[in-house]
DNA sequence: ATGGTAGCCGCGCTA
């Protein structure tokens, strides 16, 4: 079973390289964030054809969460009961028996910023659900674009970035948080590429020069865990022509 | 040095 999550920075702009994908690398659940267009706006006919059962939540201009799925997604929850939220950051959905968690964390802009605050009361909520959920559904992923370099491996300057936006201690310590209720980073789980990233900044050459950070997540419940056979970034997908800032992230499960 | 790029129905904001 594949799973995968990907920050399209637009779904409009991206389903022609989505469908490609999708068709190329054949993922069983997709977790989509940055879709930025309301409900009934979202491409159905499009992801039928392609194969896909979906659940969507959505929203103009920002954020915007989706689930793509093989088989039937069932007990759809949006946003999160603990944090009544404006923002379309959050979509459950039970596939194969699996807990599937797309998530779209603030960015939190700059440090000591309302936006931060914001992020860090939004993190301490998802920790404090997904216990909830981790209680009833053992088996559980949690997969999106977290905003969070857990560790200085995942950052191309460390040292620049040390205490910025994505990097602070208070982000790392609520990332942990929810390592801690029993998760894993299926990335880190099998040996890397030293300089493995998901998202570039657009600017300034950022993906030609490897200016990047690892972001994007895929976290897995123990029960999971014990049946992850890889984990990998599609970088290639951030060489295409009018790209997403964002490189889909898989990790396959064995069945 | 606070730049630069992309996407949004926009006439700045968010990332």
């Amino acid at each position: 079973m594949k799973l995968a999550t990907w920050n399209v920075n637009s779904l409009k702009i991206r389903l022609p390289q989505l469908l490609n994908w999708l068709a190329a690398r054949q993922p069983d659940v997709v977790c989509l964030q940055e879709t930025k267009l309301p409900d009934q706006d979202f491409p159905r006919e499009a992801i039928a054809a392609a194969g896909y059962h979906f659940a969507c939540s959505g929203q103009k201009t920002y954020n915007g969460v989706a689930l793509l799925t093989r088989e039937a997604p069932s007990d759809i929850v949006f946003g999160n009961p603990l944090f009544p939220d404006e923002q379309k950051r959050l979509l459950t959905a039970t596939v194969q028996g699996i807990c599937v968690v797309s998530a779209y964390v603030p960015n939190g802009q700059a440090v000591g910023s309302d936006k931060y605050a914001y992020k860090l009361a939004w993190l301490d909520a998802l920790a404090r659900w997904l216990a909830e959920r981790l209680a009833a559904t053992p088996r559980l992923v949690l997969a999106g674009d977290f905003n969070i370099a857990p560790d200085d491996r995942d950052v191309h300057d460390p040292d620049a970035w040390a205490g910025q936006i994505l990097c602070s201690d208070p982000e790392r310590a609520a990332f942990r948080r929810l390592l801690d209720l029993g998760l894993k980073d299926s990335f880190r789980l099998f040996d890397q590429p030293e300089k493995s990233f998901s998202w570039w900044d657009y600017r300034m050459l950022g993906f030609q020069k490897n200016r990047g950070l690892r972001i994007d997540h895929i976290l897995l419940s123990e029960p999971l865990a014990a049946r992850c056979s890889a984990a990998s970034i599609h970088r290639e997908v951030r060489k295409l022509e009018r790209p997403s800032d964002h490189a889909p992230v898989i990790a396959e499960l064995a069945c």
